[in-house]
DNA sequence: AGCACGCCGACT
DNA sequence: GTCGGCGTGCTC
């Protein structure tokens, strides 16, 4: 017998291994096998009949029984051909890492009982979307109704806890997420295989747990971006758990307070009403017009108010700033004093003597003089949080204001976290808003959220409202969200102030119907590192451009790093198209080194 | 991915 | 005269 081996490595094609005589080798088992000089780890793909000359043999078996179905390893080979990866990384992203040998013997993998039937006629998977107030306590209930095993997946391992936790309430919950031990990770997944248990909570590892016919598969927050994470598996969990559902006939619900695009569009109507009925209490939600306001204070008048009602009141409020820093500006000829380097506007802050590069971190001395014109009139213009804290201690100097650095670690995120808990204002970016609960603020104010806007993301404005949404839900209905902006009528800002998902969403699906965005076209954007191979972006545009159905925009430079990007838009059927354009680019070396990268449904518009 | 081979610069 | 850079190619 032969049997063909898929590792985790770049490698586009199986290689072929003699299976030992006596050996009981099924696909979907894992074993190790030598590759080169090493041995590796791989998964097998097929089984067959063949001439074992020249081949070597498998070295060993790292489950005694295929951890995944035929038919999962058949969803694995969708998943790779969608995201033009190989079987061998996509299927080690999404299983649990094999068990040591000293921890193997005791956990049978994938028992014959209960395994989900194939569907004879795949319907189109359509989820319950729960949408709007209760939307969680909703799902809790749907749970502990149901009488299926039900799978649960969160977009990172903090929330996979959090859900973990909520779920062991209503009945022995498992968790099969690296936030817990690796052995206890595979025990997890055996258990939930054989039916032994009912609950299970994971991240995009968890995604191709066996679950026995008529389960439950839910996704938590599906619009989240972080539901696509960069590597492999190259593809939504949202993606992911459709084609599941699809493929199983499992019962898919998702949960999100502000649904993707994608996902309103393939609800149909139905979401419209459960949209409206999800309506609960909503803070007074204001937006502060800032044109004409001079460029000086960072608080508008209403939110001054608002922050002093709110610290009279003894509540607390959040502060929310761009993650960009405020920069500096001449006032005469209106240039940014930019990164030689890196071109992109160097960040001001009051108390540095220096101005520094959020990319570089190049470091450059603080001047008074214009580089364009030699003006000496220079100030700062953006927000950035220590100007606002700055502004809100010379206004409130008895409030406690503690400012969210996203990315603190260790003993330092220790202190800033004891610091945001006791703090009546505490100023940060968007992450911060995971610090506080559902309606316990007295005030959330968007200093400048207009920046929110301008990111050139065509999913801009659906990125705005779905955090601007998550603010409010954490504002008391007695309290107040306030948008400062230059553009107050914004659809987005509209929406949250409204309560009214339904009219941005209608809105939002005609303009990516008008210039063919998803969820009506797909797009990929294809990244060539110019350094190392200086043609080869032609080349990919010049195989691209010989596609009729695939649009492809001309290459465009990023100026900060060596690569070119090109945008390409399709159909429905972009992966394949994108697989016979570029065949011999992509099978070529310089693909699998990483200097040609394709990125099928991005989500991340990095510019 | 890892690892070998292979051809050009600064040094025990 | 070697050690070592990473460009190119291969792994059943």
């Amino acid at each position: 017998m032969i049997a063909e081996v898929s590792f985790d490595a770049p490698l586009p094609h199986p290689y072929a291994y003699l299976v030992p005589a006596g050996w009981k080798i099924s696909p979907g088992q894992r074993v190790r096998a030598p590759l080169g000089r090493a041995a590796r780890a791989g998964v097998v793909v097929a089984v067959r009949e063949g001439e074992p000359e020249g081949l070597k043999r498998l070295l060993d078996v790292l489950e005694d029984e295929p951890i995944v179905t035929p038919a999962q390893l058949d969803l694995i080979r969708w998943i790779a051909a969608e995201t033009l990866s190989s079987v061998g990384s996509t299927s080690a992203a999404l299983l649990p890492p094999p068990m040591r040998s000293d921890e193997r013997g005791t956990v049978d993998v994938l028992p014959a009982s209960p395994r989900a039937p194939a569907a004879t006629t795949p319907r189109d998977a359509r989820p319950e979307i729960l949408v709007g107030a209760g939307r969680e306590r909703r799902l809790l209930e749907m749970i502990a109704g149901a009488d299926h095993p039900t799978l649960v997946i969160t977009a990172g391992i903090d929330v996979a806890g959090r859900w973990a936790g909520r779920l062991e309430k209503i009945g022995h919950t498992v968790r099969l997420d690296s936030g817990v031990p690796d052995d206890l990770r595979a025990r997890s997944w055996s258990a939930v295989a054989r039916g032994t248990a009912r609950i299970a909570v994971g991240t995009r590892s968890a995604l191709l747990t066996p679950l026995p016919s008529q389960a439950i598969i839910v996704l938590v927050d599906e619009q989240e971006a972080a539901h696509k994470p960069p590597g492999p598996p190259r593809m939504h969990s949202r993606d992911v758990v459709l084609e599941r559902g699809r493929r199983e006939q499992a019962r898919l619900i998702f949960t999100a307070a502000t649904p993707s695009v994608e996902t309103w569009w393939r609800a149909g109507p139905g979401i419209t009403a459960a949209a409206a009925a999800g309506r609960g209490a909503w803070p007074t939600v204001s937006v502060a017009d800032t044109r004409g306001i001079l460029r000086r204070e960072p608080l508008t008048p209403p939110v001054s108010r608002a922050l002093r009602e709110t610290l009279a009141a003894g509540r607390r409020a959040f502060l929310a700033v761009g993650r960009l820093a405020s920069a500096l500006a001449c006032d005469e000829c209106g240039a940014i004093l930019r990164c030689a380097e890196c071109a992109i506007a160097l960040a001001y802050s009051r108390a540095a003597t220096t101005l520094g590069c959020r990319l570089c971190g190049a470091s450059v001395p603080l001047t008074d003089t214009c580089p364009e014109c030699q003006g000496r009139r220079l100030s700062p213009f953006g927000w950035g949080a220590e100007r606002v804290e700055h502004a809100v201690r010379r206004r409130f100097p008895r409030a406690v204001i503690a400012r969210y650095e996203p990315d603190t670690r260790g003993a330092r995120a220790d202190a800033q976290r004891a610091a945001t808990r006791s703090a009546d204002v505490v100023i940060g970016t968007r992450g911060a808003l995971k610090l506080f609960g559902p309606a316990s603020l007295g005030l959330a104010a968007f200093i400048s959220p207009d920046q929110l806007l301008r990111v050139p993301d065509f999913r801009a404005a659906e990125r705005a409202l779905e955090l601007l949404w998550s603010a409010a839900e954490r504002v008391r209905s007695d309290g107040n969200l306030i948008i400062q902006s230059q553009t107050p009528s914004h659809s987005a800002f509209e929406a949250v102030v409204q309560q009214d998902l339904d009219t941005f969403y209608r809105q939002e699906l005609k303009f990516r119907a008008e210039l063919g965005y998803p969820p009506f076209r797909r797009m990929a954007v294809i990244t060539v590192d110019v350094r190392r191979s200086p043609r080869t972006a032609d080349d990919v545009a010049a195989a691209l451009r010989g596609s009729s159905d695939l649009v492809a925009y001309p290459p465009r430079a990023d100026r900060r790093t060596t690569v070119k990007r090109i945008v390409v838009k399709g159909r429905a059927d972009l992966p394949a198209l994108l697989t016979t354009a570029l065949g011999d680019l992509l099978a070529a070396t310089r693909a699998r080194r990483g200097i040609i990268d394709v990125e099928v449904d991005p989500v991340e518009w990095q510019f």
